[in-house]
DNA sequence: ATATGGAATACCGTAGACGATCATACCCGA
DNA sequence: TCGGGTATGATCGTCTACGGTATTCCATAT
């Protein structure tokens, strides 16, 4: 059933995205071809299909005959991504959590556990399992082209997450709210899944406004 | 101002996109990428790049090691784009017309005059001014990532309306549509914007979902 | 009828070359 | 001293050529 068959191109997209994520290759960075393509130890036609995809992204961005350049962050863009995500999360959760098989619900339960254990680790892949958790509430609606935009909204959004929420308080905060929002999923709630994770996503984005008024 | 500078791989992403829009490159069909290259005269690597994002925007599938076809379209899919444009396009253009300039707004009057006179030209043509149209009234907003997802969204919807809206009053009803709309765009009035524009998608959808019915 | 094997096809990735373009530093003249 | 033009170097975008490998398909044999 799983294909296990991928080629290089898509495998150097994901490192490349995570290294964005986590800050390796930095804001208004340039993208050196040659020198990433010999980091990584491959030719330059994957790395260009790999970059060309994540500009399609949003975290790249394509001066030509200058190159990629890693999408600068702006308050403005955060808005941007926070109030897309709340015109589509909370309702694909919601539908989501109607229509979700047995398998579904054990696979979010594990991303949900998986999200529970890692809470102490690094911010960098909390932020990950926090990710796969909220696919996995939108999964399975089998809306293929929702559950990519959810996914391409939160990898948007981890990039201000990881960057900016040193976290405080809110690791308990964010725990208690997934629970709440865990559980409503599990009972099929639509109207309560709806409700908590617009309040969930709301909250974040709050939180990530405060941050971001203090320093710059 | 402009940027005239556009890398080959960029003009060959809108060329394929065109023809798979139009029909040239049908439902299942596999890309065979060497003909592709020297049909357009241009070598695989711009290809590839161009493949590669159009993938990503949900217009190709790629199969490791059998390559790229045109994604199949489906009864789902139609409902699930028109569900993603329900809970965008609306309230993005409502914004837009708040925050419009005068340039704004002469660009979005070149667009509707322009989808006016070519009211008549094959569907294709009109399809593609209709799009324009629809982005002129987002644009505004200098919100790039929701522009561009609508833009997306209206690029993999027209498929199924050129595809299958061989419109019978179709015109005529759109057309009035569109300028109510617009008129409202015009006067700034959000909630108008909205209620007209939510109503049109619904209005298109509901054909579409017609036209599927019958014949298959 | 099924399985095996092999040939044909196309994809995937590598390597190297080359012109075009951009950024920078330099130089020269006012 | 400063501005403008020019040389230089780095990097990108694209092309060509090549080989390995996965998939498909068909013929043959059991």
């Amino acid at each position: 059933m799983s294909i296990v068959v991928r080629t290089l191109s898509d495998r150097v997209f994901e490192v490349v995205r995570e290294q964005i994520l986590k800050g390796r290759l930095r804001n208004g960075e340039p993208i050196r071809q040659d020198a990433l393509a010999t980091e990584l130890g491959i030719s330059k036609i994957p790395l260009r299909e790999a970059l060309a995809r994540l500009e399609q992204e949003g975290l790249l961005i394509n001066h030509p005959n200058r190159g990629y350049y890693v999408q600068a962050m702006s308050r403005e863009q955060v808005d941007e991504i926070y109030a897309l995500r709340l015109s589509i999360e909370p309702q694909a959760a919601a539908y989501a959590s109607s229509v979700a098989t047995d398998d579904d619900r054990a696979i979010a339960m594990r991303a949900f556990t998986a999200l529970d254990t890692a809470a102490h680790s690094n911010l960098a892949d909390v932020a990950v399992r926090n990710r796969e958790f909220h696919i996995a509430l939108v999964e399975p609606g089998r809306r293929p082209l929702t559950t990519q935009l959810v996914e391409r909204l939160e990898v948007l959004a981890e990039r201000y997450v990881i960057a900016h929420l040193e976290p405080a308080g809110r690791d308990a905060r964010a725990h208690i709210e997934h629970q709440a929002l865990f559980n409503a999923w599990l009972e099929r709630d639509k109207r309560k899944v709806e409700k908590l994770l617009k309040e969930h996503i709301q909250g974040t984005l709050k939180d990530l406004r405060a941050q971001l008024k203090d320093p710059d």
